[in-house]
DNA sequence: CGGTAATTTAAGGTAAATTTAATGTTTTCA
DNA sequence: TGAAAACATTAAATTTACCTTAAATTACCG
């Protein structure tokens, strides 16, 4: 089960992390709203916990982004416990709320409560059908397919990944380490080579010319992004 | 919307009521668990608000009567807040607890958001279809079982539900953890061979050439989809 | 409690995917 | 202009994801 810890105080948001790590829950900490935005869109999640009171993208806000693409349980940590009851009571989108400061015990408890629940109705609703399209190129995140010109491309596990996000993300660079972050998850030393050579793959699937290619464009010293010329 | 409150304090039984009946839910007030269990025999009821300490039948034996009966959302109401956590956690049915002395904007705010979801959770199970279809493969989910080409598919219970999900989800591809989720409710570490083993009984009893699917799809990497292609 | 079915674990094999290695090309900068 | 760095490409080496089968374990029933 995958857990979504969103807390801008370093030292709560380790201990719950360490907590829940300890009973088996594979957690994702963000230090912000972005960050846990970041990781909901591209990691499953089964109950998020949420801190309120939160820089830039506060929890509320959070949430209700959430909501668009999940159902999932979320739980909120406050420091204020007025106004709670409104969030709860008039069915703006969160499950529970914990209030600082709070016992472990009862998160776990309040978590427990929520995945099982979660679990007995699949309230884990697979999202809804998503298709991305840039240029000609067409992502149908539901079956994993990828399409150019409505002809399909026969893209491996780490291609479609890459590709998808680019498509998420039209415009923006990314370095090769961000790339190796994101697609494969891990953030430790890295060949970058191993990213070059998988680029230099999906380009030969989806360019007209790989070598001058219409749609991944190197920015040298920088990166890459999806980036196709107006016409 | 039909709320059970049992509570053997007589003034706690009667402030909530009127809180809940200004509030628009109809109520069925039980000074102890054996009149309670009565009206859940004879009343529909949406939610119950349950006392821990009643005399005769408690709170906790209450509440494994009537999950044998319903699964409705049941706040608990209890002084004494060690091992609610447990109850909370371990599954044992109780969705949320309040503990005395508490304040009426809580509970109400709680008894909405269990409402929401329970609402939610019924409203999907509304939708769902009774006999689904996909190429040849036919489920009937009222008495469980599956065909293709109207022949009689011998499955045993994991293979049922991953068949099931999968054609409740056509096109949709799931991570092994996905379906184990789905089909095994865990919520710790699994090993995904078990998947592998199942997928592959599946197979074996649903295509035709087991060694090149017709139905269950492999993506390499990402997971499983059922797709048959197009004639 | 014994027998049987279902499920999980263990083990071996294979094809595909990924990574590494090697070489060539392009770009940048002194 | 030449050297260095960054990048691109291709193929070989390595790893991994997956499949299958059978043994071990667990669950269930009479």
């Amino acid at each position: 089960m995958n857990i979504l810890i969103a807390e801008d105080e370093t030292d709560i948001r380790n201990l719950i992390k360490i907590n829940l790590e300890d009973n088996q829950y594979k957690v994702f900490a963000a230090k912000d709203g972005l960050e846990a935005w970041e990781i909901l869109k591209s990691q499953e999640i089964h109950l998020a916990v949420l801190d309120v009171m939160m820089p830039g993208l506060d929890g509320f806000n959070l949430l209700r982004k959430l909501r668009t693409i999940s159902n999932i349980p979320v739980i909120f940590l406050t420091a204020r416990m007025d106004e709670m009851d409104k969030v709860l009571g008039l069915g703006l989108g969160a499950d529970d709320y914990l209030v600082k400061p709070f016992s472990m015990n009862e998160l776990l408890a309040r978590i427990g409560a929520q995945l099982r629940r979660s679990h007995e109705y699949q309230a884990q609703k697979w999202v809804d059908n998503e298709v991305i399209e840039y240029g000609a190129l067409t992502i149908d995140k539901k079956s994993c397919t990828a399409y150019k010109d409505q002809i399909p491309l026969e893209l491996n596990a780490k291609e479609y990944k890459l590709l998808l996000l680019l498509m998420e993300n039209p415009e923006r660079v990314f370095t090769k380490e961000q790339l190796y972050n994101a697609v494969w998850g891990e953030n430790y030393y890295y060949d970058d080579n191993t990213i070059m050579v998988h680029i230099s793959h999906l380009r030969n699937k989806i360019e007209t010319d790989p070598q001058n290619p219409e749609y991944i464009k190197t920015i040298r010293g920088l990166g890459y992004k999806l980036h196709k010329m107006e016409v």
